[in-house]
DNA sequence: CAACAGCGTTCAGTATTTACAACACACTGA
DNA sequence: TCAGTGTGTTGTAAATACTGAACGCTGTTG
């Protein structure tokens, strides 16, 4: 797999412009495109900065890479997942072997206290998930709703929500979004 | 740690001149003296080369840069050694986190009728092992030994030697060789 | 519709890296 | 001692990457 498609993918998973990257990163819009089209092959120093916007280690770019090379991977053990936590939130990405993946799938941990942010998330899709331990307060729309265990849930991203834990255990939950682009 | 340092200890750990590196890479002396002295950042491509000369994989050596982050790892497991093999024998080297040591402390595993070469090896140092499984023969400055389980060697490298295994039985190898340039 | 803001791409010029060819040094063997 | 071979380093010229300012495109807003 090359660098270019490899940067884009996590890029994109990101949620970030190519431009967006470049200010986070310190180096200029025209770089990442050329870096993304394989049309330049960047110098250790470049990729270190761009990944430091995203941020991410050279280790786990190239460790990335490395895990695409076995593009038929079905089965992820736990230690598999790719961290994308945010915050207090730990959300761990299954399928990493599927770059341009549709779904993203995650498991996701709030601590007692957590949140995914004081303002209400829009995006386009949808998504769905299933509280597996714990108990978890989910707003969609202004309505909120008190997860237990075994509760699932499922709605359009574009209406604003909200994920809280104000409670004193922590909640694991297993969550779908599609697209990937969140 | 960076690149420069890092490219010199691997290369000098496997044996190699800063010219030697360069023919099997397909690049010249004079890109490997520059990367190693820091006095450029090479590309992404141009590393890929230099290290498909050793051979090292960029997950490898980005990996070797990160596990030195932490400088005073004592314990390893056995998937933390790194694979320095050569043919049929394959080499495991404890001790990553100390990249100017002054003891190869090798796993090594001799699989049936592998044998370090044809040619007798003369090195400075010197050199000890034992042997934890099945069989192996040992030869030094003429003098032909077989060492069993248990059994253990201790020798000047300057005297020629040799390691072979002629038995049906893999054997497997504990030894540490100083100065670590072999 | 027009103005605007965001997106990724492309081009010319500048900065950096790389190749080629020297150089200095150390060691070996005749 | 002196040629010969090895080592790593350092100029200069060619190749390549990077910047900064365009461009065309899409979706949004007045």
């Amino acid at each position: 797999m090359d660098v270019g498609v490899r940067l884009q993918s996590i890029r994109k998973l990101k949620g970030l412009s190519q431009r967006e990257l470049a200010k986070r990163a310190g180096v200029t819009n025209s770089t990442i495109s050329m870096i993304e089209k394989n049309s330049v092959s960047p110098s250790i120093s470049s990729l270190k900065k761009v990944l430091a916007g995203i941020p991410m280690s050279l280790v786990e770019f190239f460790s990335l890479e490395l895990e695409q090379d076995n593009p038929t991977q079905v089965v992820y053990k736990a230690s598999e997942l790719i961290d994308i936590s945010d915050g207090a939130v730990t959300m761990k990405l299954v399928g990493k072997a599927h770059p341009s993946r549709a779904i993203a799938f995650l498991s996701e941990t709030y601590p007692p206290g957590a949140d995914t942010g004081d303002e209400m998330l829009t995006h386009e899709g949808e998504e769905a998930g299933m509280l597996v331990d714990g108990k978890l307060e989910l707003t969609v729309a202004g309505e909120v709703y008190v997860l237990e265990s075994g509760d699932s849930y499922y709605f359009e991203s574009a209406k604003p929500h909200r994920f809280r834990n104000p409670f004193d255990v922590p909640a694991k939950l297993i969550s779908a979004t599609t697209p990937a682009n969140f």
